[in-house]
DNA sequence: GTCTATAGTGCGATAGAC
DNA sequence: GTCTATCGCACTATAGAC
C-alpha cells in the first residue's frame, strides 16, 4: 500500500463536502471533486454511484447501531421500549465532537432538493429495516412499522434539535426527551398554547 | 384553449406510466414519452421538470385535502384528533375506482429507487406542511412535528394496505384502523405474538 | 427549437500489490 | 501469474441555456 494513497473515499468525501458548501452542489462537477484530491472523474464514480451518494456514506454503521440497540432490548419489551433502546445506541454514534461537522453537512443538504431526496430515502430505508427487525422479534403489523417510523421520527426531530444553533444538550438526552413527548401525544388531548380560531386561512 | 390539444399533461402522464410499466423507467426516454402523444422531448420538459415528476403530479390537491381536514377539526382538538380529521378528508380522495390505477403506479415506483426517492420526498413535504399547519393552530414543537409525521405514517401504512392484493376495505376504514393501532402503541406494552428469545441472531 | 454541459456507463489498458 | 485501483476514451440521455 504505497503506490496509491489510502483513504481515497474519505478524502473524496471531505473534498466534496467542502466544494458543495462553498460553490454549491449544482455548481460543483464530479471532475472538480476528483481533481481536488488528485484523481479523475472516472475514479470518483467508481467509489460513489452518483454525486449525491458521496454525502451519504457510513449509513451502514448507523443502521447497525440501531439494530444492535434493538437486540440489546430484553425479550418481551414492548415495541416502543425496544425502539428506545435502539435510539440510545444510535445516539451514541454522535458525540459532541461531531456536531460541527453534522451542522455543515446538513446546511449543504438543506440547500439542495436533490440532496434532500436522497436523505429522506436513506431515512425511509432505516425505518423499513427497523420495522423488519421488530417483526423478527415477534411484533405484528402494523405495530412494527408504526413503532419503527415513530422511532425514526423521534431520532430526526432530536437530531435537528441537536444541530440547532444554540443547542448544547447531548443527542442521547434529546432523543430521550422527544420520545417522552411522543408517548404523551396519544394520551394528552390538549394543546399547550392558546388556540386561535381561523388562524389558518382555508383555501379553495 | 383550442389551438393545442387540451389535457396535454394528463396525456403525457398516462403515456409515461404505461411506458414505465412496460419497458421500465430507465429504459424509457423522455423523447419516447413525448412521441407517444405526438409531442417533442422539449415539450415534455416544459410540462415536467424531470422524468420522475411526471408520476407525482396532483400532490397539491392531496396536500390541500389534508389541510382542509385539519381546518375541519374543532378548535381545541388535540393534535392527534386534528390529524384524524385530516386523514378522513385525504382518504376521501381515493375512492375504490382509483385503486387499480394506484396499484399500477405503485408497482412502477417500487421497481425504481430513483422514483422511491422522489416519493418519500413528496411524503416528507406533506408531513412538514401538516406540521406547520398544526403550529399555526397553536400546537408547540416537537408535538406538531411528531403528530404530523405520525399522521403521515398512518396514511401511508393504510395506503399500502389499501393497494395490497386481496384488500377490499375502503381507505377511510383502513386509515381509521391504523390510527387506532398507533394510539395503542404508546399504552400497550406487550407484544401480541409469542416472543422467541434468540430468534434474532445478533451479529458481532 | 437548437445547442451544449455534464452526469453517469461500458469497456479496455495500465500498473502496482500479492 | 491474479487481483484491484486507477485512468482514458467513447458514448447516451438528461436537463437547462440560449
Amino acid at each position: 500500500m504505497a503506490r496509491w494513497e489510502p483513504g481515497t473515499r474519505a478524502r473524496l468525501q471531505a473534498a466534496a463536502l467542502e466544494l458543495y458548501a462553498t460553490r454549491g452542489f449544482e455548481q460543483t462537477t464530479a471532475e472538480q471533486i476528483a481533481q481536488a484530491v488528485g484523481l479523475t472523474e472516472r475514479t470518483f464514480f467508481r467509489h460513489f454511484s452518483d454525486k449525491r451518494e458521496v454525502l451519504f456514506d457510513g449509513q451502514e454503521a448507523f443502521l447497525r447501531a440501531f439494530l444492535d440497540g434493538l437486540d440489546a432490548a430484553p425479550p418481551g419489551s414492548s415495541p416502543l421500549e425496544a425502539v428506545a433502546s435502539a435510539l440510545a445506541t444510535a445516539a451514541a454514534l454522535f458525540p459532541d465532537e461531531r456536531r460541527a461537522h453534522s451542522r455543515l453537512r446538513q446546511t449543504v443538504i438543506d440547500a439542495e432538493p436533490a440532496l434532500q431526496e436522497r436523505e429522506v430515502h436513506k431515512r425511509a430505508i432505516l425505518a423499513a429495516t427497523v420495522a423488519r427487525a421488530l417483526r423478527d422479534r415477534g411484533v405484528d403489523e402494523p405495530a412494527a412499522t408504526l413503532a419503527a417510523e415513530s422511532g425514526a421520527t423521534v431520532f430526526w426531530v432530536a437530531f435537528a434539535q441537536w444541530i440547532a444553533a444554540a443547542e448544547t444538550r447531548s443527542l442521547a438526552e434529546l432523543t430521550a426527551d422527544v420520545l417522552d413527548r411522543l408517548r404523551g401525544l396519544a394520551v394528552a388531548p390538549v394543546v399547550t398554547r392558546g388556540v386561535v380560531p381561523g388562524a389558518v386561512p382555508g383555501g379553495s
